[in-house]
DNA sequence: GCAAGCTTGCTTACGACGTAAGCTTACGTC
DNA sequence: GACGTAAGCTTACGTCGTAAGCAAGCTTGC
């Protein structure tokens, strides 16, 4: 029996390479580790990629092609909202992904298609070119920011009071007087401390707002 | 003439390493070249340093003591904006430092005592704990955020008009109108094209006032 | 029908990396 | 002067990305 084997593509190797990330992280998507997961040896996925860089763009302008954008008939606070919260969602799934998109230069068509589109919902919006510039940037500021953070910490939120009961001790003494009181507060379930990523998205959102209705005019 | 050579030590060790990638980035910072540079081979510094994760989280820990925090008298939102900024400047001088910040959890006694002080600013401000909280998550979510965003885009402020000019063709076509005519208001001089960090940061702080001072009481 | 050339994938190799294991040397201290 | 200990060195393993060249199969022109 042949070695009859579906014949790579440039497309196969970068859908082989996203799953290869979503599975095992950033750490497991290895030139090697990628061929033998297509049945081939490393060398061979040179002849439809130009080297991991590329296979990195790739699979990351793959992920960010995922974030859902709303219509544009939408409120455009509604519109805006949606669209970082799109953008947390889909990172989630990929938690592999925000570091490495934040560590380069993404010109993918679909990041140019995701800001043409916020764009368009603030200038329709009535946002000057300045404010709308300003506006998308702090946005993607918050929700990068936001994103990374919460990818990095290793405590899901559903166990926040939990940790904060077992780990009360360490801040004991009264060097960070503050942080222990709030801890405290959560342990004791006064407060969730699991900030929504919704909570900096209206706060930006209606600044913004304000900032569009007193600009002089443009 | 026997080889007088002053010892290492674990400060040595981290000093050397925060030089190494201040002059080279991340990647220049190998065991190997850090021990070059102390004139002693890679495998002698493990009598100082557990292995190459503390030395990171050594001079990260250095770096975040560099930010730098204003006297509590000040008036909160003052303050506030100054942690803000003294942050991005750091970072700024240690550009190979936020995505490894990112990238792992940062219990470090600097990072305590910043982020302690900040509740303690907050509070004193008249912010509940559940406020508090979300303040300064979000504060530092932007922060963060922009920082990256920031370091990580190529292209220096003061040039932006010029790659305007330089690369407005590539936008040509009506694939991404509202880039495209951004990208001619940046080029004429029209917009600058460089949203200072202050402009989300006092955006965000003013929010945070407003909803201190609608909170319910607690 | 078949040779020429092109495409695809394989083999081998190089110079990096972090670090485990064990060795040598020098320096107190008694 | 013997001995314990600390500091640094040597060697080695398994990983990585990828350069260079080779082999086999497919396509095309006659």
């Amino acid at each position: 029996m042949p070695t009859s084997r579906a014949p790579l593509s440039t497309r196969r190797v970068l859908q082989a390479a996203l799953a290869l990330a979503d599975s095992g992280g950033a750490d497991s998507l290895t030139m090697r580790h990628l061929g033998r997961e297509l049945g081939v040896e490393a060398m061979s996925l040179y002849r439809h990629v130009a080297n991991k860089d590329a296979v990195l763009a790739g699979i990351l302008d793959m992920v960010v092609s995922e974030i859902d954008l709303p219509e544009p008939s939408k409120d455009w606070k509604a519109a805006m909202r949606h669209r970082g919260v799109a953008a947390f969602r889909v990172f989630t799934l990929h938690p592999w992904a925000p570091p490495l998109l934040m560590s380069r230069t993404n010109t993918g068509p679909s990041m140019l298609r995701y800001i043409d589109f916020t764009l368009g919902v603030l200038r329709g919006a009535g946002f000057s070119w300045r404010l709308a510039d300003y506006a998308w940037n702090t946005m993607d500021s918050y929700v990068y920011g936001y994103t990374l953070r919460r990818l990095a910490f290793p405590i899901a939120p559903a166990d926040y009071a939990e940790t904060a009961s077992a780990h009360q001790h360490l801040l004991a003494g009264d060097r960070y007087p503050h942080m222990a009181e709030l801890t405290r507060q959560v342990a004791e379930g006064r407060h969730s401390g699991d900030p929504d990523i919704t909570f900096g998205l209206d706060l930006i959102l209606d600044g913004l707002e304000r900032l569009r209705d007193t600009e002089p005019a443009t």
